[in-house]
DNA sequence: ACGCCGCCTGTAAGTCCTTACAGCTGTAAT
DNA sequence: ATTACAGCTGTAAGGACTTACAGGCGGCGT
């Protein structure tokens, strides 16, 4: 038993993230990895930095990661978006045919990794309500039988949801864990809001009065602290109220 | 070892949910457990039915939970929409106090549980993009001491989310897994939208004409299938195109 | 009985969004 | 050179939303 999930509460306790940040690393290095790194909300598309990152990857990797727009590349990234399993890395057989220009930018990536320290590893995909996501990597510096991987991939993946519930709150823009208590009618015509109905449509179907329906939603905006329905919708999807 | 990495191609390559459930089944009774249940997008407030269940729990338990309403009350449920840990029950040390109303609801509801055939188990919550979240459950006939559950959760952990990954195609009102190529200018515009700017609002931010905002959000409705601005930063934020 | 709350409805003025028309610039690939 | 595309802008009409005013009904707990 490598890491179990007592470690829940050794990182809830941490109150800085500086102590959270050592704490992680202490546990990281007791199984073999040289870096670890927590990255949440990456953007992908926009360039507001947004993100948070927090994790014991030399700076140097990160600031070409960075210039260099991997982000956009790295099949880890687009792994970690649309999958919820670990992902161990390089994958040595991977099936792209080598002419192709994207691969090829790829493999040039992992190797500058490689040079830098980062030889393998593992990256956990971690989302969460608000439409959080981001990921938890753990690297070494020399090569891991992808066996040997295999065998700790179920503690660093617990290790990584403890990390996520732990470390999230310090990532700015962490949204008030209390979501406002919105009424069935409330969260009904909400919901139909996002899926692209008008109010009197909405009236139609609930049975009840355009200017009803306008109330409530009103109120509900009222709720959740913002202006204008636009916003309402996407506080109500990111607060997990609706599920469109 | 007790189960591993290599389970996801295995889940992977079940064709149906039936197949799903008995690869799934055959897992759970491999390391104790008489029943596993796999939920996604539970509704806490509105009851359009909208979920997707599949497992193996006794459907007079299940039906019994639905009718009394226990989705409001459940302590598990709502650790699931908050956290992204794995929660061990029955949990005996309760602080709230035994006066309680609801508390003693929460206590008959673990002893119904208990009297059906789920005496104890572990919950993981799973979380995914779209905002979507769930849970899967593993529940024993018999007591098993926290020790030993502690001992098997991060397997458990990990097979939970190969569940996801598995099963959540099966789920009605499952996203395309391919999101529409948006521009940069049409994120940003949606991404000011989703915080409640206006049109003009968004230009002055852009340095672009009121009229250009309009022009992007209009490409961006289109390119996302929906009819209107609301409908369009819900699919977005869905879509994990913006996270705002 | 009273207050509180969820739920429901109406009018009206002003603002904002949606969609149609039409047109311009600059970059990159074929 | 031609095509394609991202980005940008304008006008105008009609529909939708926001906010202000005002009011009624029923259930619940004290």
């Amino acid at each position: 038993m490598f890491l179990g999930i007592e470690n829940i509460e050794l990182l809830q306790a941490c109150d800085t993230q500086e102590q959270l940040a050592s704490t992680i690393g202490a546990l990281a290095r007791s199984v073999g990895f040289d870096h670890w790194m927590y990255g949440l909300d990456l953007p992908i598309i926009d360039d507001r930095k947004g993100q948070y990152l927090l994790g014991g990857y030399p700076k140097e990797w990160v600031s070409h990661y960075f210039t260099q727009e991997y982000l956009r590349l790295d099949p880890v990234i687009a792994h970690c978006q649309a999958h919820a399993t670990p992902l161990l890395w390089p994958q040595r057989d991977d099936p792209t045919k080598p002419g192709d220009r994207r691969s090829s930018a790829v493999s040039r990536m992992f190797n500058e990794a490689r040079e830098i320290g980062l030889d393998s590893g593992v990256t956990i995909p971690v989302h969460g309500l608000g439409c959080h996501w981001g990921l938890v990597s753990f690297a070494s510096k020399t090569h891991i039988a992808t066996r040997d991987l295999q065998q700790i991939v179920p503690h660093l993946h617990l290790l990584a949801h403890c990390i996520h519930d732990a470390g999230r709150r310090f990532a700015p823009g962490a949204l008030p864990v209390t979501a406002p208590h919105l009424t069935a009618r409330e969260v009904e015509c909400l919901h139909w809001v996002a899926a692209g109905k008008t109010s009197w449509e909405i009236g139609k179907l609930l049975n009840v009065a355009e200017r009803t329906v306008v109330f409530h939603l009103q109120n509900a905006t009222h709720k959740l602290g913002v202006s204008g329905r636009q916003a309402a919708v996407a506080r109500a999807i990111v607060s997990g109220l609706i599920t469109p």
